[in-house]
Formats: C-alpha cells, structure tokens, sequence
DNA sequence: ACCTTTCCATACGCTACCGTATGGTATAAG
DNA sequence: CTTATACCATACGGTAGCGTATGGAAAGGT
C-alpha cells in the first residue's frame, strides 16, 4: 500500500510527540496506537523504530535525563556572572521555562515525578537528575560563601520550593517567579560571614 | 449462588480499597473489577454503589477534600500551642503523617495532584485544598506577629517547601522533618517586628 | 534491471476493562 | 410463610490497546 510522500520518521519525532502526551496526560497516556494517529501513522512503524511501549518509555526517560540535568547547568555556567549572582540567574530561568521547549517542557516534569512513583526506573532516573540539580544547587551557595553543610541545606530548601511552586504552578495561585526569588532572597539574608552587601 | 458469608461491604470499603491504589499506582490505578478482585468480590457489588468508575472517583475526591483540609487544622488548634508554636507543631504533624492512615495517607495527595493535571473536578477540589491550607498557614504566620502580606508570602514559601518535600520523599533523599524544621527557622527569623526571643 | 534495506500499512488474536442485564440469595418486616 | 429489599454473582457485548506477522512500496547500491 501507498508509502508515506513526505520524509520518514525518525525515533526522536515519536520521542517528541510522546512529551507533549506525558505532559498532557501523565504516563498512561503514552500509547502506540494514539502516537500513530497523532503522527499520521500507524503503529507499524512504532514497532519498527521500539521493540515494545516498555522499551520505549525508558528510552524517553533516558533522554529526559540527560536533557534535566545538563541544559540548565551549562546555561547557568556560560554566564559571566559569579558568586550569589548565578543563583538569581538560575532562579529566572527555571522560572521562565513554562510549557515551552521541546520534550515537553516543565509541565512533563510533575509527570514524569508522578511516574516515579509507580514505575522503578522512572524513579532511579529521578533520583540521579535530583542529585545532580541538588550538587549543583550546594555549589552555587558554596560559591555564594556558605560552608558546605549549610550550602547543602539551602539547596535542599531550594531545590523543595522549586519543585512545589513547579506542582503549584497549575493552579496559578501562586507566581512561581516571585516567589523564588523571595526564596532565595530568604535563603541568602542570613549568611553566616557577610561579605559583601 | 452463594450469597457472601461476611458482612456486606458499604460504600466507604471501595473508596479506602481504592485510595491504597491511589497512592501506588495513581488515578488509573483505580479500576472496577481491580477493587472487585482485591475486596473478594465482583463488580455486580461496585456497580450497585456506583453509577460507574467516573463518580465513583469523583467521590473519592469529595471526601479527601473534606480530609484534607479539616483534619490537621483542628488537631493543630485543638492543642494549647499558640503564636509560633502552633507553625512548629503543624511543622512536626505534616512530616510525621507518612504511609500510614486511611484515605490514602501522604503518599495519596501526590496522586491527587497529578490527578488534578488531568481532570478538571480533580484540579478545582486541588484548589480549593490548596487555599484553604494557605488561608490557615497564612493565619499562624498572622499569629507569630507578621504583617499580612508577609504572612502570605512566608505562608506559601512553607507550603511550597511541604509541596516539594512530599515529592521528594519517596526517594529519601531528604530527611522532612529535619528539613521543614529548618525552613520554619528562616520563616521566623527575619521578623519585621522581634518580639520576644 | 535486480536486489537489499529501510520504512510503513493492514490484518489478526489476545487481554483488560467498561457498563448492562438479569437473576440469585440472605435477611428483615409483615 | 410470604414478600420485599438490599446486596451480590454471572454472563454478555463492546472498546481500546498490546504485540505479531506479513506483505508491500520507496530508494539506493551494484
């Protein structure tokens, strides 16, 4: 029967397509046969690029966890600014990155959350991405002259009002941006060796 | 054929079964013959208490709702505690209600949450939750001599702290108690207005 | 021109779950 | 003892999604 006249599909644009899905409807709705209908396929070609929906799920998982972890460090990192002055910036960025970007944006993260809890892997996954925000979260305060177990703390502290105003975000009872930086604002008041400011 | 030796099962027996799936495999999760099975029964017996799967989760919503917004308030108002102590001792109840309890206990209001991202009723009863814990938190932070601005705004750093913290949890990262002690610290310690201690 | 590889379409059987229909049994009321 | 009511069992038809099998079509190498 008729090959499809446009250019065929690679892994990555099911990847993408099974995002937006993940954001909108959380894990269950990540199903072959809806992506096909979606990409104006059919499943036929799913089962060529994957081997099951199992498979699949993990690899965007393992895309997902490169993508967490990396990007916003590396945006973070290729600023000029330094100290206490890289917190504020990342502040605005994980404030501002709402519904936009690909693979799925900050709306998949509460999803992919949720999807720790019933699914083993999804949950390592998690864990390693927020370990890693986390370390990088401790450095940032000890660069802001904080001793490491008090750096660490804020960054837990942080890092918790972070992932509450992201689940809050939804409601829109709460502006996410100004509220982190009243955060960190909070966070950074009570330094134990003032230095400058 | 064999009528059940047993007492006969009430409403309320379905809706605890299925908060248990709630919490471990989130909203869909909850399933007719799934909860028949697990409760030793058939789904001629769900289908008699319930018009179908759709209201009978909306009713479980109903009573979490109603859960989760009254229980901790009155156990915190009920003790002798006033001004701050009172933010202590919710402090100390919310990072102490683990796994344990009925209706799901804390590992079900995750569940909800995302639930809330994915069904409209789920997301206005979230809402309404959400106010209403952040009217009363606000109140207490009233109650330890802060300004009403800054009383919400410390109000909903706290709840977002709780909010990331749950999440957080299953992973063991973070130790909760500790952390929602140290966060109530900075809360309080930056009072426009220092009145005793 | 033929063959191989890549990519997709279609059809099939299977399972899980839904909601309905219908009837059966226990228990209480009379 | 009868009758009604509350509660449950079973069977049925329907849908959605899974994974497989198999057969093309398109495009490039030789």
């Amino acid at each position: 029967m008729p090959r499809k006249t446009s250019s065929p599909l690679t892994s990555d644009d099911w990847i993408k397509a099974a995002f937006r899905n993940l954001a909108e409807g959380g894990v269950s709705a990540i199903k072959a046969e809806v992506l096909a209908k979606q990409l104006k396929t059919t499943k036929g070609s799913f089962y060529w690029h994957f081997k099951d929906v199992s498979t699949f799920r993990h690899s965007m998982l393992k895309l997902w966890e490169t993508e967490a972890t990396a990007r916003i460090m590396k945006t973070v990192m290729s600023t000029s600014a330094e100290g206490s002055q890289r917190l504020h910036i990342l502040s605005q960025i994980i404030s501002q990155m709402n519904t936009t970007n690909d693979y799925g944006g900050s709306r998949a993260e509460p999803a992919i959350r949720d999807w720790g809890r019933i699914d083993k892997l999804a949950e390592t996954a998690l864990r390693r991405v927020d370990e890693a925000r986390l370390e990088f979260v401790t450095g940032l305060f000890i660069d802001s002259d904080f001793p490491p177990p008090e750096a660490r703390m804020k960054a837990e502290l942080f890092y918790c009002c972070f992932i509450g105003l992201q689940a809050l975000a939804a409601n829109a009872l709460i502006d996410v941006s100004v509220r982190m930086n009243e955060m960190l604002q909070l966070l950074l008041s009570n330094k134990q060796t003032p230095v400058n400011l």
